[in-house]
DNA sequence: GATGAATGAGACTTCATTCAT
DNA sequence: TATGAATGAAGTCTCATTCAT
């Protein structure tokens, strides 16, 4: 038994889904090369080889498609790189596990170079309710990662701290190198060597050997 | 004796950078407010009590004084928060600097809350000569941080590292955690302990009691 | 014996006829609500439950159910309202059937109070079919009111007159009172007193006790 | 000392009046001819010479201009055959004014032909607004219209009445017979004796020498 | 006959930019 | 220099109608 919307077009052979994906899969192109504002209702039915018509049978407006482009995004985004870990294991695992989302959060950006850079770019600013996914994203990737500090706290792995603004530390490094490794990729270490510098200096940071720990730092 | 354009309009009283500085200033607020493009040409005019074609003799184009606005508050940022050290003084004095920088930064940032959260958001999405701006505004801060973090070596204060891209790691905590801290304050750390926390896990990371060195934990 | 489209449709269970007369329905409760421009095909097809393209199956164009709707809807009114009379019978007969039939018109233009509105206030506005078509309308109604004024003369009931003028003259009133009587029912009398007040107005004017007769105020 | 628009342009040397009335006549004359629908901003813009994004100058869209059409239309129509008369002289002197009116609004709508056809085709079917214009267009003709017959009343010259209904069966009788001598001029008297006749049927009515008075009719 | 996705012409509206005074 | 009416390209969205299955 077929599901719902399974059944093919009378005359194109595709069904719903397959016709929506194509524009989704030609808006996506086009607005990862010219952003929001150059790309036309009409470059995406003329790259998806639909009349003009035909977008509005899919998505009510220009800006519901570059929404939904941006959500999926965001999703393969979170799932890539945030995930819940366990409060169990080692140390060696903790990091290990942590060493292994941050692979491959770079590999899923790096292959999604164009519209990972425009995405950034253009952010949020054409829509509150574009905002608000992006507000939605940093938080849930934040708590997430709030959630895993927790767990290091726990295991001994982490020293106690604020943990969602550590998450936002940890988040916004990982942004900004990303964004930067995306346009200048021979200005930084071979990914895993750029993992793990980041690792560690997130980690034990950045003392140097005559550098007096924090707490003789400033005593108070 | 006064400079070029120092004599003011006969009808109007202005000089001609006071003109444009007041055009300036209608579309700081106007951008900050609405994002560009949901500012109109004829808002700005309005806004500075001028007629529209008044904009052209000032601007060539509604994007250059888009571009204006933001060159002028990326050099804001850059002055404000960062400064070129001196590889010279204890490690308390060095980290004493750095901590007066960022809440220098935090002051301004906070300051101009609107525009600094558009200016993020829209970031470099509607023009090549923008996104260079902004690239160049990354580019400046992490060469002045990197070069920061390379005096920081030499005092013995920062451990040998990769400088460039651990200047983007700083450049990223900041950021990210000040926008948030624009949109949230309340999840937030007030200014000085903010800074204090940002500044120790910059430091000394976030190891925890039971965590070995990162030497331990990757022997490679 | 059966007529032509009277087999019912082997998937549906309708005669071609019924589905028809569905679509139909549907369209005359979507323009009385809304209008023929607010109306789409797509709203017709939808309340009809059938598939849009069925729609032109039965009609060439969205016009033809518009111009079907109110051909259908002016027969009514004809019939209800518009009555051949006979040249026979006192006066009394004589204005006792004209005041049946004005009330039997009353009460189908209120049972159809929505679509009356609408059609008067769309009227012919679209199509030189259409506008026929409401031409034809009162030129028929005209004919048979200025018959019966012919044999009201005959009858002496009336007095000589450009029958064909006073023929509009009448329709006129009732038209316009009809229509402010679906509007705001409560500024008229009851269905019985309206009737009469106007069938006496018609009969024999609003003279009052010191106007002079017409033949005395114009003696020309 | 001139009017706040009566500065005629710098370019074109036209006033804003004077340009907003252009417009206004273009579309009058290309609403009569073809209806709302039938006429786009295009045409209106065309015929005024001027290009299309000057309409939004002066209106906001295009209902807008429309609505305005109709409104000095139906003003025109008000000034011209709705008259408050006094409650003084003769019987034969109310009679001569409402005739002198009558004669008016013949020539007023027949100088308007098309438009007026168009107008009162089209009538109130586009727009809440445009149907409410309407609405008080008949409310206050039919107040005045009831007005002028409470005058009448105390004068003697008409019966007592239900003075709106009254009204409104003038109005419709009027309308009506206007509408139909713009179509058929032929079928009618020429304009004196067809304001005579409909005065006269208003007057004394239509009851024939062998018609019994109403109240012998009709004794209830 | 019935379907409903696809079509594409065409309408309205916006707004950066120009230019005659 | 200042004005502000005028321009017109360009874009979004609607919807009557078609047609392959």
């Amino acid at each position: 038994m077929r599901a719902v919307n399974a059944k093919p077009n009378a005359r194109t052979g595709l069904t719903r889904d397959e016709r929506r994906q194509s524009l989704l899969d030609a808006a996506r192109v086009l607005f990862a090369e010219k952003g929001y504002h150059d790309t036309t209702v009409d470059d995406i039915t003329r790259a998806a080889n639909v009349a003009k018509g035909t977008f509005y049978l899919y998505f009510t407006e220009k800006r519901e498609i570059y929404y939904e482009v941006i959500r999926v995004f965001l999703d393969l985004v979170k799932e890539a790189g945030v995930v819940v870990q366990e409060p169990t294991g080692s140390p060696t695992e903790f990091v290990e596990r942590t060493r292994r989302n941050a692979r491959q959060l770079i590999r899923v950006l790096t292959e999604n170079r164009q519209l990972t850079r425009m995405a950034f770019r253009e952010a949020a600013g054409l829509d509150p309710r574009l905002t608000e996914l992006w507000r939605r994203f940093y938080r849930e990737i934040a708590e997430v990662e709030a959630q895993n500090l927790e767990f290091g706290i726990q295991l001994g792995v982490v020293r106690p701290c604020h943990a969602l603004l550590q998450a936002y530390v940890h988040i916004g490094m990982v942004e900004r190198v990303m964004l930067e490794l995306l346009e200048h990729p021979e200005d930084f270490p071979a990914t895993d060597d750029l993992v793990d510098e980041m690792l560690r200096a997130g980690y034990e940071g950045l003392r140097g050997p005559y550098g007096p720990p924090w707490n003789i730092l400033f005593p108070g």
